[in-house]
RNA sequence: GGGCGAUUAACUCAGUUGGUUCAGAGUGCCUCCCUUACAAGGAGGAAGUCGGGGGUUCGAGUCCCUCAUUGCCCA
């Protein structure tokens, strides 16, 4: 035999994908067909594949590829982000090795060097999801940053500030002192920290040595502070309200305000008040008209507030500034202290809070008819559950900082031409902004006069309009495109954007197309460890995808991934599951051996071969309905074990095992040409898991001009179920003969008897199937009791198998003693039920009658048990 | 601190509106078998007070209350 005893996924692999490609079946055009589309969370341009790209692309192209064979006109687009930050800070990482500083380049140099890095290292990531199998359109590959995107993210701009959406202003930002940027509310994680608590004494204005105690977690900013605030209704500074204090090392004072913000309990109930350096601070500052000072450089420095301490870090300076405190006398004592810290979710800087100027999306108006058809399922989230999260963040919106203090991105066009706070235009060019600056202020402007805004936009400004902007909906509204494709279908993502990306893409949707980006989201959950850890790059816990698909195929990947992965659950991660897939994929592939040996000759079908083949037929079509309900669903992991088992139980364990002809025997032409197109069916609803091995024994089994990524998807037939129970049943009778054999130490080579009492109306038709696999010589009715034999019970039938020569009676009446003994309890059970009267009137009749046919099957058994037993010798 | 989930076998999860033998699946584990497709395999098997406690009901894994544990989101 020529065929190789395993699977090798790299005679697959490679030669399928190219020919996948080679034929186009992956481009798609507008046509007549009903569209499927899915746009591709664009990962960033800095990223490689890590495994959870791998269960999110897996998932998109399972729901595409069975789409395609469905007949639809399936699209998938490919694509990356430009990532503001994380590609910014390596480009300058990349710069530094080379000897050379940002700082020392112009914007357009930089850029040259940004789009230089991208060319190289951007499209790793999509090379990689080709290994995977992954089924996009890859003529269709778009960037954040093409033109023709760029031209809609700068209209989108324009466009909302024309709207008054779009707002200029001093604000209180998360600053990234790392990235010298800002971020928005979204990219700040808090972190649980042990800090300290400070108590500090600040003395009273005009008193001899009168002194108030103040609690803080960051003395550093004391050269800020232009405040005391307390309680209004604290009875222990009501003396000190309109009062002022001198703030220690320095010769400032300020005065003590009275707020209802300030908790009495916490530290000693005195707040001091830093409105330059905390959110909380400055709306008590704007509430109290109080000063605001910025101690901070943008790196994190403290400036020339900071007196001596100036040009020094800020953790820095809390260390030295507790000693000088201490010194001077201010520092009563230090308290460890809990408290959450916020953190920028790119370079992991803590972030300080900033006052500056900002550019900010209005979000109230924006996000209405984003929560309302989330909220009423015209957009469906799988699981359903996340609904509540949504509601929660899309109720307490607030507005969308923008703007980034960096190169790379899209930049603000905006054009200032004085420095006033409304000395400025919005506009696409330099050009248009002169016109409209030149009217605006009535006097003719040159373009020196005009400097543009230095910020790009945040990247999520960009990425918000990608249902829209593949298509080209906003600089080519009403193309064929995007009336084809839009709304899309599916979008596949993780829950933790569910905010920056989801909520925004759908307000995007309404804002610019009146109506959704998408039909359904479905949520992945977090790939682990085996410890419950977040596999990630710097904890280093993460296998790498590729070298998982070169030790178990791309498809044993793809099944383990999926295998324990329902929607919005995490999916503990462990390489056993790609054993399992490859396991998979060689059992399917043994299948095909085994069929392939056959020699075929005309002679007679075998009636249990006949049998099987209608069973199977059967049970496919009540599997496909099944399956088909799963997909409907979105429940893609139950989906696959639906169809693991059909393959692995139903066809090989079973039906394969039916229709072998004996060693060295061959197989009736009919059973064989039946059971290659069984095999082909199960190759279709295979196919969007295991793309490739199906694909390549579709075209081994039987020589076809279609391939298989584009064949139909097989259409449900009605399903007979008293013949799918009339098979279980013979199942039952199997398995339990087999169990004998086990018991009673019995070959499966020596052939037994079995005989049956009673009404066995069994489809005469499962007989020859049961010979067969139970291996029986005889197979009969009988009238007689037949005292030494074992014996078992399926359907109310009384079964038989003879006694041997050597054989333990004691095992077989234990065995018997036992089953009588449940089926005695059970009837108990039964019988409470029905004895109480008020089960009986108020249970629906068809339960009761249930009831009732339970208690007659059962004492059914029961004599049959005792008869049996007695009949031991 | 506020909000929302989750808790079912050793592990990961199903369990639709309360009602058939409903307590399930895969993996793992145990036993036997290298049987002529596959040991990356075959045939069997054991395993759970459905987190605890109350309640509603003829009947609760499923509904209500409460406690515990745990996760996520927001401040």
């Amino acid at each position: 035999m020529s065929i190789a005893k395993t699977y090798d996924p790299k005679i697959a692999e490679e030669k399928w994908y190219a020919h996948w490609v080679e034929k186009g079946y992956f481009n798609s055009i507008p046509d007549g067909r009903e569209p499927f589309t899915i746009v591709i969370p664009p990962p960033n341009v800095t990223g490689v594949l890590h495994m959870g790209h791998m269960l999110n692309n897996t998932i998109q192209d399972v729901l595409i590829r069975r789409a395609r064979m469905q007949g639809k006109n399936a699209c998938w687009v490919p694509g990356t982000d430009h990532a503001s930050i994380a590609t910014e800070a390596k480009v300058v990482q990349k710069l530094k090795a080379d000897g050379l500083k940002k700082s020392d380049l112009s914007r357009d140099e930089f850029l040259g060097h940004a789009f230089e890095w991208k060319e190289k290292h951007g499209g790793i990531i999509l090379e990689q999801l080709k290994k995977l199998g992954a089924s996009c359109d890859w003529e269709r590959t778009q960037f954040t940053m093409d033109s023709d995107y760029s031209d809609s993210v700068i209209n989108v701009f324009i466009d909302l500030f024309n709207k008054g959406k779009i707002y200029r202003g001093v604000r209180m930002v998360n600053w990234d002192p790392d990235a010298l940027t800002a971020v928005s509310d979204e990219e700040v994680l808090h972190k649980e920290v042990n800090s300290k608590l400070f108590y500090l004494r600040y003395k009273v204005v005009g008193s001899q040595d009168e002194w108030l105690n103040v609690a803080t977690t960051r003395p550093e900013t004391i050269f800020g502070d232009t405040a005391i605030c307390v309680n209004p209704n604290d009875d222990r500074y009501k003396l000190l309200h309109g009062k002022y204090i001198q703030v220690p090392l320095s010769d400032r004072e300020i005065p003590v305000v009275a707020d209802e913000y300030v908790d009495i309990d916490f530290g000693t109930g005195c707040l001091k008040i830093t409105p330059a350096h905390d959110i909380n601070d400055y709306e008590i500052g704007v509430k109290h008209n109080l000063e605001n000072i910025n101690v901070f450089n943008d790196d994190g420095t403290l400036n020339a507030f900071g007196q001596h301490y100036e040009g020094l870090d800020r953790f820095e300076v809390r260390k030295q500034i507790e000693n000088e405190l201490n010194e001077k006398g201010y520092l009563i004592k230090v308290e460890d202290h809990q408290n959450k810290v916020g953190y920028s979710e790119r370079t992991n800087a803590i972030i300080e809070p900033k006052l500056s100027l900002q550019w900010f999306v209005h979000m109230k108006e924006l996000s209405q008819p984003a929560l309302e058809n989330v909220m009423n399922d015209k957009i469906q989230f799988h699981p359903s559950k996340f609904k509540n999260t949504y509601r929660h963040w899309m109720e307490n919106i607030k507005d969308w900082c923008i703007s980034r203090q960096l190169w790379w991105g899209h930049r603000i066009p905006a054009f200032y031409y004085g420095n006033g706070t409304n000395d400025f235009v919005v506009a696409k060019t330099i050009e248009e902004a002169l016109v409209i600056a030149s009217k605006k202020i009535g006097k003719k402007l040159s373009v020196d006069d005009l400097r543009q805004d230095e910020d790009v936009l945040d990247t999520w400004f960009s990425s918000w309009l990608w249902p829209i902007s593949v298509f080209n909906g906003l600089t080519k509204p009403g193309n064929d495109e995007i009336k084809y494709y839009y709304p899309t279908n599916d979008l596949v993502t993780a829950p933790e954007i569910m905010f920056f990306w989801v909520a925004r893409m759908i307000m995007a949707g309404y804002e610019y197309q009146e109506e959704i980006p998408f039909k359904n989201v479905y949520f992945t959950g977090i790939v682990r460890d085996k410890l419950g850890r977040k596999m990630s790059k710097s904890l280093g816990n993460s296998p790498d995808p590729i070298d998982l698909i070169h030790k178990f195929g791309a498809d044993g990947v793809r099944v383990g991934v999926l295998i324990s992965s329902p929607a919005g659950n995490d999916l503990p991660f462990d390489t056993s599951q790609c054993e399992q897939g490859r396991n998979f994929s060689n059992k399917i592939w043994n299948a095909y051996r085994l069929i392939s040996s056959w020699e075929v000759k005309d002679i007679e079908q075998p009636a249990s071969s006949a049998i099987a083949v209608k069973w199977f037929e059967h049970k496919f079509q009540q599997t496909l309905f099944e399956l088909n309900g799963l997909y409907d669903n979105y429940k893609i992991s139950e989906a696959l074990m639906v169809s693991y088992k059909l393959v692995w139980d139903d066809f090989c364990s079973w039906f394969l095992e039916i229709i072998k002809p004996g060693y060295q025997q061959p197989i009736d032409r009919k059973t064989f040409e039946q059971s290659i197109l069984l095999f082909d069916n199960i190759l279709k609803i295979l196919h969007p898991f295991i793309p490739f091995v199906s694909e390549e024994l579709w075209h081994q089994l039987s020589s076809k001009n279609e391939d298989l990524v584009v064949s139909k998807w097989p259409v449900v037939k009605a399903y007979d179920v008293k013949l799918l129970s009339s098979f279980n049943s013979a199942a039952e009778i199997v398995t339990n003969i087999r169990n004998i054999r086990k018991q009673q130490s019995i070959g499966a080579k020596i052939k037994l008897e079995l005989f049956y009492s009673g009404k066995y109306s069994g489809d005469s038709d499962f007989t020859s199937l049961i010979r067969k696999m139970g291996n029986l010589s005889l197979f009969e009715a009988t009238n007689e009791k037949i005292g030494n034999s074992n014996g078992f019970i399926v359907d109310g039938v009384q079964f038989y198998v003879p006694f041997g020569d050597a054989v333990d009676v004691e095992v077989e009446r234990k065995k018997l003693e036992q089953e009588l003994d449940y089926s005695r309890g059970f009837l108990l059970s039964v019988q409470k039920k029905l004895g109480n009267e008020r089960f009986v009137n108020s249970a629906p009749e068809k339960v009761v009658e249930n009831e009732k046919k339970k208690q007659s099957d059962t004492l059914l058994k029961i004599s049959l048990l005792e008869e049996k037993l007695s009949n031991l010798s």
